[in-house]
Order: structure tokens, then sequence, then C-alpha cells
DNA sequence: ATTATCTATAGATCTATAGATAATGC
DNA sequence: ATTATCTATAGATCTATAGATAATGC
């Protein structure tokens, strides 16, 4: 049987993962996908955003991308250049998204919002694993660097609107990085808490959580 | 160079772990780390918990344990048999911890506050990155068992803690399985917000969230 | 006899390299 | 000539099994 080659292969389904399902849209524009390179990158963004990784081969990456293993390393050096190059374009994607999201609005409870609905209109990132369980694999460098990116493109502009938010009054004195991290490390566990459930039932609870942080528990 | 038997080896020296150092006391009390199937018990923990089901090697598990890669079979089937064994075993040592924090307050704010401290005081369980990562390795099986077990020891306590403060009319009606989750996720990502600081600069943050979740952000 | 280890190794990956080859563009 | 792929494979793991062996307990 003839491998087709990429140039003559113009339909292409993307193949199952086994129990990783992928049924996200990509992140970058559908009409990048068209040469070798962005196929790989969006094949390699979704693997190792669905499990991390260690658990993502080269081998499922070219399958998933439809090349074959070796022909991954004409586009990049190595397992961890691709990796780092994916990561560094999704945080980039995220900074684009939340910047937008916050910066068209002028009130706390709003931008909460909006930035909340920019995460679940998104594959999550699962930030947190990705500090604790995949940077580790990497060199020192690359680690270094991608714990700086995540930091400036998702981390930084977060914090920055609770800052704002807190000169102008609206809320009161509270260190906007530990805020942050609550924002965020929120947003990552909506999976744990509802495991499974569309996007409605995912606003109701951001919706919930950002009534919680503004108003807290206690009856009035 | 004869290999010392661990009957012959009653002086040990736990190894260094390259960039995975592992300085946590071990969640098992030191007296029963005396035989051999509990120092592959601790060392697969310590392990698992550092870097993640993937990233850990039966080499690794048995080089901290002082014997050789074959000998762990003695004592499991399987990585993943050591996994889940070591896994439950750490679910139901935090069910016990968890429980006997709540249990002794009656005021939510005091139980939040010990509930919060029991965390710190062990060392991380990183639950999103073992039900994002570690989890989608094992058997269908398996999958669902330690599901269920991490649902029960440390999801359901931390819900049933909001659930009764509901009914008692100390904090207003909110979906107690929503706040469970942000309390949990919220004490996940305290290393992410100040990496690398001691257990105060922690239970600072701690306090700051607890207030936050009960009294909100809005100033009076 | 049982328990807890060891050595040696089969078999299955996985990353990355070498060198060939087809399509494209000048 | 350059670009983008392919086949084949070296070399390094990693899990798990087989069979040997020393220490312990009856």
């Amino acid at each position: 049987m003839p491998v087709l080659r990429y140039n003559q292969l113009r339909i292409f389904n993307y193949q199952t993962l086994g129990k990783f399902t992928l049924t996200e849209a990509p992140l970058s524009k559908q009409s990048t996908i068209c040469n070798g390179r962005s196929r790989v990158i969006d094949a390699a963004e979704r693997l190792f955003r669905a499990r991390g990784y260690s658990n993502v081969t080269m081998r499922d990456i070219a399958s998933y991308a439809g090349i074959r293993q070796a022909s991954l390393y004409y586009h990049f050096e190595s397992k961890e250049h691709l990796y780092v190059a994916v990561t560094e374009l999704e945080f980039e994607h995220h900074h684009k998204g939340l910047q937008n999201a916050i910066e068209q609005q002028d009130n706390l409870r709003v931008q909460l919002n909006c930035a909340a609905n920019w995460f679940l209109s998104q594959p999550p990132v699962h930030l947190l694993s990705m500090l604790h369980t995949d940077m580790p694999c990497l060199s020192e460098e690359n680690l270094k660097k991608l714990s700086a990116s995540s930091r400036r493109c998702i981390f930084i502009p977060v914090q920055q609107m609770f800052e704002v938010a807190q000169q102008k009054g609206e809320i009161r004195c509270c260190r906007a990085n530990v805020l942050a991290g609550f924002f965020l490390s929120v947003m990552e566990s909506i999976p744990m808490v509802i495991p499974g459930s569309g996007v409605e039932a995912k606003q109701v609870i951001v919706n919930e959580m950002i009534d919680v942080l503004l108003d807290g528990l206690t009856p009035k």
C-alpha cells in the first residue's frame, strides 16, 4: 500500500485517540492549518494539552498530523523544542484573548465574567498540571522560559485586573496575586466539580463563583 | 562489589532525585517504614506525588527504596497496582486528617482554617494533576476506583462542611459542590501563587482566601 | 518451607539520525 | 536547488518474567 504524501492528501480525517478523545475546536484558525508545520503544531497542541508532555509520543503527534514520526524532525529539532514552541503559542493566544476580554470592560464583575467566558470558550489550559508535571521534564532553561511566559501571558493580566479595581475602590484591599491565583485555579477546577457538563452548566458555576468572590458567603 | 541485602542494611540514605528533590516528611509514620513493603510504598508515594505516574519508573522507586527494580514485583503485581495502592492509602490518610480537622470545630471560619492547615501540614496532593494527567494512564476500572476514592475521601468531606454551615444559616444559599471545588482548587494553587515560600507565607494566603470566601471583596 | 531479595534478559517502546525520494520553484 | 516527506534503524529506555539464592522461622 503506497503511503499518501501530504501534498496529495487534501481530505483528511483526524484519528481517534483512545480514551483521550479530543473534541474541541483547534485553537488556531482553521484556515492556517493547511501546511505541514501548522498541522504538526495543531496536533501537538491538542495532544500535549489533553495528556501532558510525557504521555504523548512523537508517533502520536505524527499520526494525528497525518505524517510519519521521523518527518516531525524536519520541522522541529526535538520533542522538547516542539513542546516549548506549541506552549508559547498557546500562552500568547490566551494572552490576546484575556487582554481583549478584560480591556473592553470597566467594571470588575463584568470583566471577571468576560475573562471566565474566554476560558470556557477555549480548550482547557490545565496550567497547574503543566507547571507541576510537564515543566520539570524540560531543561532548566526552557522551564524558566515557559514559567515566565505563563506568568506574563496569563497570571499577570488577571492580577492587573484586580489591581486596577482596587485602585478604583471597587474592591477592598487584598493581595492581587492571591486573587489572581484564586480566580485561575477555580477556572481550572471546574471540570473536577462538574465532570463532563456543557458550557451552560459551567457558566452557572462561574457566575456563582464571581458572586462569592465579590459578595462573600456570610448572609447579610 | 557485593550487593547489600536489605536485611543487612540497617542504615540507609535516601538518594537524591535530580531536579525533583523531595524534602517533605513521609506521610506514613516513620516507625512503620522498617520492612521492605513499607519502604516501597513510601518511596512510590513520594515519587508519584512529586512527578506523576508516567514520570516515575519502577527503577526510580526501587532505587529510592534501596532495592533492585525487579524486586518490586514481589510486593506489587505491576506499576499500575502499586500506583493504585499507594494513591488509595494517600486518599485515606487525607480523609482521616480532613475529618479530624473539620469535626473538632463547629464554626465554618475555624473549620476552613483547620482544613487548610491540614493540607499545608502535608506534602501537596496535586489532585488536579492526578485527575487530569495520571488517571487516564490507568485501566478503566482503576480510573473509576480512584476517582471515586478521591471524591469520597477529599471532595465530599469539604462539601459536607459547607452543607452543614448552610443548614445552620452560617452562610447563604450556594451550591456546596462549587464551594468545595473552590476551596480545594485554591489550596492546590498556592504553590503557583507563591512558589517556594515557607509555611507562614502560605498561612497568610490561606487566611486572606478564607476572608474573601466569607466576606467577599466589595467594600462595606 | 517461606520470605524477600538478586541477576539476567525478553519484548516492547521511544527519540532521534542517516540517507533516499518525490514535488516544487527558479 | 530546495522543501517536505519517506524508510530503516541505532541506541536508550522501561516493564515484567524466569530462575537463582540467602535469610528466617518452624
